[in-house]
RNA sequence: GCCCGAAUAGCUCAGCUGGUCAGAGCAAUCGCCUUGUAAGCGAUAGGUCGUCGGUUCGAAUCCGACUUCGGGCUCCA
């Protein structure tokens, strides 16, 4: 056996002498763990001959993970050295940051988590090093007799990733590892079942915070306990850290909901009920601007717009399906039309009614009102249609998860060969007007069959198929989730990423099978014959509301001037010059402007701050000069003026900006 | 639905361990004042301290239930 081994080291082949680790290969600080083939791998592993070796730096999204699983450590043993009785859930990385689940007797307080940071600042000090030990089923399970849920994981050794999401952080499908965590004298602090790897010691965490204390079902099952879960956030520099509690607080001062009050959009009276929301009239003039031009589009691309009731019959519903699968997130039903005689003996039968959760069995009763012929498809019916449900009351979430909400939602009913044209239009048709309404960043997910469900499966691959083909068309960026359609269709659903880098899902295309068979509606062919129009769902916003919060928080508040509820004030320097804004408030009127003039008796100074809390786009203010020109001067949001501009001049820019609806 | 936390004027919040604790700023109203790009001055009005019970001589303050909100989990046609 040679005392030499040959090894490629971030691409370069190299000789060294056997039992050189990945540490010793790479003399960087930033470099905190290494990739030998595809797996990574603690720096103190002994690398073997052969092996491919990759430095992994801490900034990288490999080495913020390990980063973030080795603080989740440093949080487990200051909370058992804290709370000798708690006992330990899972401790993963999670997008920007990590979390760890506990047993604990007594809840934690948001005010514990002081004293488990101080603790945990103290560890990180002592620069206690992970020190990766393999054992055997039966040692581990000894060892970790007091851990009843980590027994539990080393029982579903390799079935992990099944036992619960980031349950693979703890064991894998190989060797079971502990890591001790050892101070400087060699003694042994704490330790936990791991499969690694770590960060060398803990003083290589450069920056983490603990950010909330919250519960969470013991392997994401709501039958199971619910363990305390911490979580918290580290970084690879004090500075990341700073970032990224930066764009939390930026991502608060954008909440619709605090901008919807600030802006007096739209509000949730307690009166009315959780989730249902009321709308001002700032607020319902944005959405009604939102709606008009969405009709606008709809109309020139063949959309038939339609009505239809709130409440209906259950049988509907029955027929559909959708009692069957949802019947506990609607309202409950109101029942009507019994009666009963003297003696209390039912006379008649009742009814149940429910509040409409979907408008699809509606817009096909519409179908089928009448015979249908294969010339009048593809038919598109096209309604913001109010939709109620009884959401669990936690989850409702301002406009974003609501109980009552307006689905700008069509249906498209198409023979089988005017299928994959249709889809592909109808992709193109949505990423355009989400593009019109200031989103550019588009990515979608293909989700297919899922266990539990309806029809055939040859139907459900042509659907899948058809709605791939539209993908490829348009040319939008996608994965596939294997098995995340609805119970009656395989769906695209378009994600967008907003302003600050945020994704949300968006709009929805279905391929429905089920529902034209359900519903039993249908089309006399070329030939005669019967035959069960193919039908698409397709929700562009989704939600009005939700997509109306999404808007706000993309613009945070600060709309494009065509979507703005108040797109121009004008502020006078002093009260005699009202006249002349008058004037000019007069002019953009006539184009259609949202104008207001600001005669209160605040100084200039206050109604400027005023629009500017406000946000609106232009503010026009004069004075002697202006009047003296027939001119008024400009300052935009941004706090830059432009002065002395003619009115005529003025008039034009602000028209011309709201027709483009560009930003400004 | 589950766990934790919270609820004081329209908004943001102060009010420590139960006994002048019902307050401040902004907003509102009224008056005075106001000529150049983010807060002029003053006065007035506004709350049975989320609701209902309980403990106590005494409750915004302690306890319970409910409602609503927040953070999570589960769910999301």
């Amino acid at each position: 056996m040679s005392d030499q081994i040959r090894i490629v080291v971030a691409g370069n082949e190299r000789q060294v002498a056997a039992g050189t680790t990945a540490g010793d290969l790479f003399d960087a600080p930033e470099v905190i763990a290494a990739r030998v083939g595809e797996t990574l791998v603690d720096l103190s592993r002994e690398l073997a001959d052969g092996d491919t070796v990759e430095p992994v730096e801490i900034g990288s999204v490999d080495g913020r993970a390990i980063l973030r699983h080795s603080t989740a450590h440093v949080l487990a043993q200051a909370v058992q050295e804290l709370y000798p009785d708690a006992k330990l859930g899972i401790g993963p990385p999670v997008e920007n940051g990590f979390y760890y689940d506990f047993d604990v007797a007594e809840p934690f307080h948001p005010d514990d988590l002081k004293r488990i940071e101080k603790k945990m600042q103290q560890i990180v000090k002592e620069r206690q090093a992970f020190v990766r030990r393999p054992v055997s089923d039966d040692d581990a399970a000894a060892e970790l007799a007091g851990e009843p849920y980590k027994l539990e994981l080393i029982g579903l050794k390799g079935g992990a990733a099944e036992a619960a999401e980031g349950a693979s952080a703890e064991v894998g499908a190989g060797e079971l590892t502990v890591y001790d965590n050892v101070r400087r004298g060699g003694e042994r602090a704490w330790g936990d079942l791991c499969r690694g790897p770590h960060l060398p010691t803990t003083r290589h965490i450069p920056a983490f915070t603990l950010m909330r204390v919250a519960a969470a079902y013991w392997r994401g099952d709501e039958k199971n306990r619910q363990l305390q879960r911490i979580y918290g956030t580290a970084w690879e520099s004090k500075d990341a850290l700073k970032a990224y509690l930066d764009f939390l607080a930026e991502a608060e001062k954008r909440d619709h909901r605090r901008l919807g009050a600030e802006l007096d959009l739209f509000s949730f009276p307690e009166e009315i009920g959780s989730g249902l929301a009321v709308w001002h009239p700032k607020g319902g003039v944005v959405r009604r601007v939102m709606e008009e031009y969405s009709r606008l589009r709809h109309e020139a691309a063949g959309y038939e717009f339609v009505y239809t009731p709130h409440i209906t019959k259950e049988t509907l519903f029955e027929n559909s399906g959708h009692l069957h699968f949802y019947k506990d997130d609607l309202y409950p039903p109101v029942h009507v039309d019994a009666e009963h005689d003297s003696a209390g003996n039912l006379r008649r039968q009742g009814q149940d009614y429910y509040l409409k959760p979907m408008n699809c069995p509606m817009h096909t009763m519409i179908f089928n009102a009448r015979g249908r012929s294969y010339r009048e498809l593809p038919l598109r019916l096209f309604e913001f249609g109010m939709v109620y449900r009884y959401e669990r009351s936690g989850v409702v979430h301002g406009l974003a998860r609501s109980r009552g909400f307006t689905q700008d939602d069509s249906h498209i009913y198409c023979t089988p060969d005017q299928l994959a044209d249709e889809l592909a239009s109808l992709l193109q048709f949505v990423l355009g007007l989400l593009r019109d309404y200031g989103l550019s960043e588009f990515r979608a997910e293909l989700s297919t069959r899922p266990e539990k469900f309806v029809g055939e499966i040859e139907d459900w691959n042509e659907a899948e198929a058809a709605l791939e083909a539209a993908l490829k068309q348009a040319g939008v960026e996608y994965v596939v989730n294997e098995g995340d359609g609805a119970f009656y269709a395989p769906k695209i659903d378009v994600h967008v990423t907003d302003a600050i880098g945020r994704s949300w899902q968006l709009s929805t295309l279905q391929v429905d099978l089920q529902m034209p068979t359900r519903l039993d509606a249908e089309y006399t062919a070329a030939d005669g014959s019967r035959q069960r129009p193919y039908m698409i769902h397709r929700a562009l916003f989704g939600s009005i509301e939700r997509f109306f919060g999404i808007l706000l928080e993309h613009y945070a508040g600060a709309f494009p001037p065509w979507l703005a509820p108040v797109q121009v004030v004008g502020i006078p320097i002093a009260d005699e010059h009202v006249p002349h804004l008058r004037d000019v408030a007069d002019k953009l009127a006539e184009h259609g402007i949202r104008v207001e003039v600001d005669t209160s008796d605040d100084r200039m100074q206050k109604k400027i701050r005023t629009a500017q809390k406000q946000k609106v786009p232009y503010m026009l203010i004069a004075g002697d000069d202006d009047v003296a020109k027939d001119a008024v001067s400009f300052r935009y949001r941004d706090g830059t003026q432009n002065n002395g501009v003619s009115v005529a001049d003025a008039v034009a820019e602000i028209v011309d900006a709201v027709q483009r609806r560009i930003q400004v």
